[in-house]
DNA sequence: CGGTACTTTCACAAATTTGTGAAGTTAAGG
DNA sequence: CCTTAACTTCACAAATTTGTGAAAGTACCG
């Protein structure tokens, strides 16, 4: 843990702002430590929420990089994994609807993008997820019997998630007008492949 | 559902502890495999959504009881899993507020009770992880830069969840009023202590 | 004070999960 | 076609998690 030390200036360190702050595609002060301390703290909160440790990180990763896309490459060097660590994160964060594919017409590399505008809808869209839970207690209360008081109290918390399933479109809604008004309605343009 | 005098339940409840039955207060027309099989089903869900499988499969024990409040011999029993084990799932439910623990006085026994009107607040009430989440990305704000693209994709992000965190107590507020529109105000006395 | 009835803690074996190297697959460019 | 770059799958070793029996702790009751 301690490790680090002072030691091992990254090429990157050398950069000094004497390069003029114009060529500054590749992130202008960019300390890679900060960036990695935090994708490595905040992937340790989505763990700890339940998500899997590598598609926490990817996910991070992704999340902290200028332009919202990397290759397999780029993670799997930053991330420190292998490439198929990548793929299964990777697999795993596109069928949740958190990060999209893409294919490079030009290049044989996929890039894997976060869609700012996109990714908590699919957090809070969890509507399969809801839809399942509801399922089991929709049955349970039947098994219960809907006139015991086991089978009430199923019947409320199903109530509870119907109500719920309800509320979330709405909160969206208010949410994507705050969003508006706070970052302006093109925002998202960061997230788009470059024109 | 309003108590039209014929409180016959309360006696039952009442039998003192015979040396030779066991907790015979099943209600009439209840299937214990019925209900075995509900518990399976809905703690799978909730172990996929991220819960620990003991504390999913003891938590939804409760829920489906007739009284809500069930002995650790009780949960032993039923679930087939060792004293152990239902002490730490207990433990864990216990820090999540999602059952409290009663001390019978004439009893050395603790039960373990879950609120029908507490336990999804708690679940809801996220707060700790939310603040949690919240720190990291301020953090992350700060250590990316704010005037960055990945700086300003996590300060959407830090919004979003701010925002989040605001709307779930209205949220709740009307879930409350909902809840006593369909279920009445005193629904929760089935939870509690017997008095 | 014990005696006793529970509950909790602890070390450990079993089961599960995780991430890797290597082989396999796909498709872009010659 | 063949080469080659990139991605995916697979078997397995390592690491982690899980649940248990047994010992230890607690507190009620006489």
């Amino acid at each position: 843990m301690t490790t680090d030390g002072a030691n091992v200036s990254e090429r990157n360190a050398d950069r000094t702002r004497s390069t003029a702050g114009t060529a500054t595609e590749t992130a202008p002060g960019r300390d890679p430590e900060a960036v990695s301390r935090f994708v490595e703290r905040f992937a340790s909160q989505l763990v700890e929420a339940g998500m899997q440790r590598m598609p926490a990180r990817v996910f991070t990763a992704l999340l902290s990089s200028d332009t919202g896309a990397m290759t397999s490459a780029e993670l799997g060097e930053q991330l420190r994994i292998s490439p198929a660590a990548v793929s299964g994160a990777v697999r795993y964060l596109s069928q949740q609807h958190m990060v999209s594919r893409e294919r490079e017409p030009g290049s044989r590399r996929d890039r894997y993008r976060v869609h700012s505008d996109q990714w908590y809808e699919a957090v809070t869209n969890r509507d399969a997820v809801l839809r399942r839970w509801e399922d089991a207690l929709r049955e349970g209360v039947q098994q219960l019997g809907a006139d015991t008081p086991a089978g009430r109290r199923i019947a409320e918390t199903l109530a509870f998630f119907e109500f719920l399933q309800g509320e979330i479109a709405q909160l969206m809604e208010r949410w994507r007008a705050r969003r508006a008004e706070l970052f302006g309605e093109d925002r998202a343009r960061d997230d788009r492949p470059k024109g």
